[in-house]
DNA sequence: AATCCCAACAACCGCCATAGT
DNA sequence: GACTATGGCGGTTGTTGGGAT
């Protein structure tokens, strides 16, 4: 037996809402407010709605101050950025755009914005030599992955994977770590790391960092050609590929400085250890962005890339 | 002008978390 | 602790309008 439903659907209204259902409603909240109560609220003010459609309406729609029509570059790059790190948490991220919606922001991504970054992130082209499912290897034992890395850290394992042949790019992922599967949803950001095609992951003592590739970034296009990131923020997406999670905190990398090139594997370049210490210390701001001190981040790349 | 197709978006559905009893 | 009611959320569907044919 299911679950009862919370009204009676036979005699509720459905389907787009009239002027004056709004103006109903408008009404009825402003005069009276909510009451905390949705289900009843239909009944009192007049309206043969359900109360979750009521509550829908006057969140997405009648509310003071909701903002409606073209999405700005920065609420793009917000987006973006977001959801590389959260997932389809389109509250949390709605949260951030004041004026928008959920709903509004689900939307938009799903017909425009997806798209979009479909277009900056083509569907991939295998590498050879990039063997095993990362999801596949990170839930197992990596003993049994057929990795063709070799990660000389003591007790990590580290996998370059490439996506199963039938992957299309924004497809759901089962992330069985247990290291992913805490509050924080990967999955979004491993798909867009999928949709990246490159990306590696290190389980170092509880220590994961995961992200694409410095190649990566310069998203090869399958006819070899470049494709411009620029367009859609690139250095936005490109800072949350690095994402390191310590217990069930997740950490967005960051090179602390000004710096136009970007560190491959940030594991190996500052050592588990710096990156724990960093962590320990608190070298983060308030979004969780683990920023590398810019000396380090400098030398860092003086070592290894100039 | 009629029809088809597709993108956009409003609304609904069902699940989950939580508070109250 | 079990049960119920409700709110909140994300996924999906249905409707509509505009462009293409």
């Amino acid at each position: 037996m299911g679950r009862a439903p919370c009204c009676d659907k036979a005699n509720v209204k459905r389907g787009p809402w009239s002027p004056e259902e709004d103006a109903k409603l408008k009404e009825y909240i402003e005069k009276s407010g909510t009451g905390g109560n949705w289900i009843a609220l239909p009944q009192k003010a007049g309206l043969k709605r359900c109360g979750k459609s009521c509550r829908l309406r006057w969140l997405n729609y009648l509310r003071p101050n909701i903002k409606h029509g073209e999405f700005s570059d920065d609420e793009d790059r917000i987006i973006c950025s977001l959801f590389a790190t959260i997932g389809s948490r389109w509250s949390i991220i709605a949260a951030q755009l004041p004026g928008r919606t959920d709903n509004d922001i689900k939307n938009y991504w799903n017909t425009k914005l997806k798209k979009k970054l479909m277009g900056v992130f083509p569907p991939p082209q295998r590498k050879s030599h990039q063997v095993s499912n990362v999801l596949q290897a990170s839930s197992s034992s990596p003993s049994s992955s057929t990795s063709t890395s070799s990660y000389q850290g003591s007790s990590s394992t580290y996998y370059n994977t490439t996506p199963p042949s039938s992957f299309t790019g924004l497809e759901p992922i089962s992330f069985t770590s247990t290291l992913l599967s805490s509050n924080y949803s990967t999955n979004a950001a491993a798909q867009l790391l999928h949709a990246h095609q490159s990306y590696q992951v290190k389980d170092h003592n509880n220590l994961l960092i995961f992200g694409s590739d410095h190649q990566a970034a310069s998203c090869s296009s399958s006819d070899g050609s470049s494709s411009s990131l620029n367009e859609y923020g690139a250095t936005d997406l490109q800072n949350c590929f690095y994402n390191v999670i310590e217990g069930n905190q997740r950490f967005m990398i960051s090179n602390g400085g000004d710096f136009n090139a970007w560190i491959e594997n940030p594991l190996d370049y500052y050592g588990p250890e710096e990156i724990k210490r960093l962590i320990s210390t608190g070298s983060c701001n308030n979004n969780n962005h683990l920023y590398f001190d810019e000396h380090k981040t400098e030398e860092t790349l003086q070592t290894h890339y100039f």
